[in-house]
DNA sequence: TACTATGATTGAAT
DNA sequence: ATTCAATCATAGTA
């Protein structure tokens, strides 16, 4: 929000030397007097900026306006919200010199050269940081949200990528799928506050887009402001919003995180094969001492008859292999001829 | 609580 | 890709 009140103090500032140098009276002593150093006029301007409404008034106006200026029907009345006199309503001299400002035929030319001014002193210092490419921390946390199936299409993605990590993990199929459902409903959960945060941001940043647009637009009929200008403000807050966006991203990655270190991570959640299991796959290697290495075929066998997955088989038999051999190091190694016998 | 057993992971070697 | 060896992290037990 830092930007957005600066830049609009900023065009404050400037809103009031408007108002003041387009007086019909100072832009004829000021342009119909071109022998006048133009650093005088410079001065003055500098000077009109620093006064306020009153003492402005006082200075240019110091007698009462003729009374046929009386009243206005210009619809830019209220473009200078707050910065009329205080407490009520305007003073007469003050509706008729808007309406002559308004009116003035130098008006058009005057507000084009303020705008000029404004591009080259103002926008010139934030110019340097336009258009940044797209944010590669912001692209990484997207892809990351939508390979865990937190963004991006509604079901398959989420559930085949946890169904792979699932996988990945080796997690056994008869308690592993309690503790998948469970992933899965906390992960859609955390889904569908990611997406109501989301909308909700959505919502705020096009909201208030179309009231600074709005508020903008009104007032550039009575001060400087450029459609260009009015553009940069809609980038700057999407900036801002796309930042707060940032933020969620990577809430919800963290939160994505915890949870499949929590539910996936297999080492923390080893089960022993069950006593059957054991013995099956016991009884294969002893019978195969000679040969403790069972094909591809045997293997998915083996995993079948004892409800758990190749992977954790061909575990089994590396780690049974390297602990049997180990067990019976304290002894001279047996010898096994390759057809079995000793 | 300390210890052992055991399933999973990792990195090097093949 | 598979295996070995070391290691991690937890389950089970005395």
């Amino acid at each position: 929000m830092d930007d957005q009140t600066r830049m609009l103090a900023g065009l404050g500032g400037l809103g009031g030397l408007t108002q003041d140098v387009g007086d019909p009276d100072s832009v004829r002593k000021q342009l119909g007097q071109p022998q006048q150093d133009i650093g005088d006029i410079l001065q003055q301007i500098m000077a009109i900026t620093d006064e306020s409404l009153d003492e402005a008034q006082a200075r240019c106006w110091p007698e009462e306006a003729p009374a046929q200026w009386g009243g206005t029907d210009d619809p830019t009345e209220g473009g200078g919200a707050g910065r009329g006199t205080a407490g009520g309503a305007l003073p007469l001299n003050f509706q008729h010199r808007k309406h002559a400002l308004n009116c003035h035929r130098m008006k058009p030319a005057l507000f084009s050269v303020l705008c000029e001014i404004k591009e080259k002193t103002v926008l010139s210092i934030r110019g340097v940081q336009e258009e940044d490419p797209p944010d590669p921390q912001i692209m990484r946390l997207d892809n990351m949200l939508l390979a865990e199936g937190v963004s991006g299409p509604e079901k398959g993605g989420g559930s085949a990528a946890a169904a792979a990590a699932a996988a990945a993990a080796g997690g056994s199929p008869n308690d592993g799928s309690i503790e998948h459902s469970d992933y899965r409903a906390k992960l859609a959960q955390i889904r569908q506050i990611y997406h109501s945060e989301l909308e909700k941001y959505e919502q705020a940043c096009s909201e208030f887009t179309n009231h600074v647009m709005n508020l903008l637009r009104e007032q550039s009929r009575t001060r400087p402001i450029s459609p260009k200008e009015i553009e940069r403000m809609v980038s700057i807050i999407h900036r801002k919003f796309s930042s707060i966006q940032m933020q969620l991203k990577q809430s919800t990655c963290e939160a994505v995180m915890i949870l499949r270190s929590r539910f996936l991570d297999a080492r923390r959640k080893r089960r022993n094969f069950n006593k059957q299991a054991t013995e099956v796959l016991n009884e294969y290697f002893y019978s195969h001492l000679s040969n403790p290495y069972p094909s591809e075929e045997a293997k998915e066998e083996l995993a079948k008859k004892c409800a758990i997955t190749v992977s954790q088989v061909s575990n089994w038999f590396g780690n049974k292999r390297i602990r049997y051999k180990k067990n019976i190091g304290g002894y001279p190694a047996p010898c096994y001829t390759p057809d079995g016998r000793l």
